[in-house]
DNA sequence: AGACTCAATAAGTCATACAATTTATTGACA
DNA sequence: TGTCAATAAATTGTATGACTTATTGAGTCT
């Protein structure tokens, strides 16, 4: 009945043995959910396959099998994998993916494809961006178009380009919380990562900066005014202005200022 | 050093010990996820108040503390929470959550606002399904053609109203699977969502059937001819029947045959 | 008042043991 | 030889206890 621990506190001997895993930051679960994560994204473990077991990885990462376990709900909570017991954990097919999960559209823009991924952003945009605002326009709360107003606002008067793009972010947002559909909340994080991957495309010419500001001017000054089928148009008119910005490729080297 | 377990195994003594938390088939830690998942969903913990820490859910649910946090992870991957050491878990403002993911969304549909709950279901329908619907049609392959027609063809021909809607829901996920676009298959559990809760509208009546089902087909045939446009109107059409459907109300007592 | 110390708290991590579940293997029997 | 049932093996699932670390907050000393 006594557990006489025999070996006890062998962790004194391996003092510090390298950490096996980046740990920037986060705790280890969550650092083991990262790396898993991302090598299933990026296609090393194939939708199907079955992943080395819960023993394998805590050697590997040289982490207790509690930490993995947890890193590994974490992928389960997002639909990564499943596992089962005697057969271990079974990759997803990719349309199971919860895609518009925060974390892992950040993984999955590190990987391959990356063209492809930016295209696909920028439709999305095309599909749910317009109606928002046309909505936005119909729905909006006095509080909600200040908070529109004010991004843009703050977008014109930043000092950084790094802050323009926040309010920015943060212009799109509000617009999404003004339809007053809680659903379309979670798609927050496809303008987020669309935004700050259109980052390096952006000039800090005097010209495009005006006109891109102009362009969301019109979009508040519609909503603000409750014109859906022009607030509709204004969106599409920045997307396709977006457009533009990409098809010019990023910029090589940026000259500082 | 030896630890003189004084208590020791106290299992023995609460033989049995009632559940405290209901298992359907499912795992502990998914047991426990959904009972404090659907708490906060319901806003029985507001956003930004301090959940019960880790060891009163073990004693309250009777599981291990191990349990509880597999639990926990799986609601912080969800972004229903954040957890810090001292502090506890805190439960994260409500535009955070993955309100797109299907746990969720289930939790979601079982709470209160039932009514603008599926409001918002069909106005997201609203936003994305025609645009889906117009992108199949330019970009489909044979293969995702033929699953789209397939399903079609399984809702005539089904011979219970529970395998219609089974068809029914397929039919709308090929579709979005033939956009091409990988961000918009997530979306699809809206859909599941939306479907499976006008269930209860749907009537038997011939006539209403057979018009829902000419509806379905020219949408198919609309995609198959690659007819954007008209595939967009088509899906809108269907839409505003189920508008009608929804606005006529639930069945009250509906009739077995 | 302000900075510093220290204790209390709750999550984070680890190690270990055992239970539950499913697959693979073996062997008896027809 | 083929089928079925008992058995073994592998892997996740659950439980327990100990220790660590981060954070807060109260108390203490300038």
């Amino acid at each position: 009945m006594d557990k006489t621990l025999g070996k006890a506190n062998s962790t004194a001997i391996r003092r510090k043995a390298s950490p096996a895993l980046k740990r920037g930051g986060g705790s280890v679960h969550s650092s083991v959910a990262e790396a898993i994560g991302k090598r299933i994204v990026r296609g090393e473990f194939a939708p199907g396959s079955i992943l080395p077991n819960e023993a394998k990885w805590a050697t590997d990462f040289k982490v207790s099998r509690s930490a993995v376990r947890e890193g590994i709900k974490i992928l389960m909570a997002k639909n990564l994998l499943v596992s089962r017991p005697k057969v271990g954990s079974r990759v997803e097919p990719r349309d199971r993916w919860s895609l518009l999960d925060h974390d892992i559209l950040t993984w999955y823009a590190t990987a391959p494809n990356r063209e492809k991924f930016l295209a696909s952003l920028q439709q999305f945009r095309y599909i749910v961006e317009p109606e928002a605002a046309a909505l936005a326009a119909e729905f909006h709360s006095e509080e909600q178009m200040h908070e529109i107003s004010a991004a843009c606002h703050d977008m014109a008067t930043a000092p950084s380009l790094h802050e323009r793009t926040e309010a920015d972010v943060r212009f799109h947002l509000a617009i999404l919380k003004a339809t007053n559909n809680e659903l379309l909340l979670p798609l927050g994080v496809i303008i987020d990562q669309a935004l700050n991957n259109l980052f390096i495309f952006i000039t800090r010419q005097a010209n495009d900066l005006h006109y891109a500001q102009d362009l969301h001017e019109k979009i508040e000054r519609n909503i603000r005014l409750r014109k859906p089928q022009a607030a509709r148009i204004a969106v599409r008119n920045l997307l396709a202005n977006s457009d533009e910005i990409i098809k010019r490729g990023p910029i090589k080297s940026p000259r500082k200022n």
